[in-house]
DNA sequence: GCCAACGTTGGC
DNA sequence: GCCAACGTTGGC
């Protein structure tokens, strides 16, 4: 299993919005970079992945799961474009802000911290135990 | 609201 | 295929 960090503006997209889609969950569409798609193409059923909130709240609030594998993005009739489906696993106890990752040093390699402009990113196993815990949370 | 970083586009 | 121009993102 692996493990990934999806971005999103709350005004947009929010984990409200996620949590309200149950089970059912929902398509992360909307993205247009390649680098984005990518990872998503390598994504399977069942990996998990840290919903996040950019602009003004900048925190880790919540785990979402894979429930479908890469397809065509319904939003736009270009075929370049694809998404997974995800859902909404576990809310954080506490959020984990971009400041609290930032200040820890084990944290350092994190995308989120050097590419924060990637709207969906790897994240290694050793950094999802890492945010769980600081999240509160059980992975 | 500003600006740096980055990705994309289009002319050559 | 290169590169300048432009648009967008997101942290501050």
């Amino acid at each position: 299993m692996r493990y990934w960090l999806f971005k999103s503006e709350p005004s947009t997209w929010s984990w409200d919005d996620q949590v309200a889609k149950g089970d059912a969950g929902e398509e992360w569409d909307g993205v247009r970079n390649y680098q984005a798609r990518n990872f998503m193409r390598e994504m399977e059923i069942g990996d998990r992945g840290f919903f996040y909130h950019s602009q003004k709240e900048k925190a880790v609030v919540g785990i979402v799961e894979v429930i479908a594998k890469a397809h065509p993005d319904s939003t736009t009739d270009d075929d370049r474009w694809e998404c997974v489906d995800i859902k909404a696993i576990a809310p954080a106890r506490t959020p984990v802000t971009l400041q609290m990752i930032k200040a820890d040093p084990r944290l350092s390699d994190m995308v989120l911290v050097n590419n924060s402009r990637l709207s969906v990113q790897p994240v290694s196993e050793r950094e999802w135990r890492l945010v769980c815990e600081m999240a509160g949370i059980d992975g």
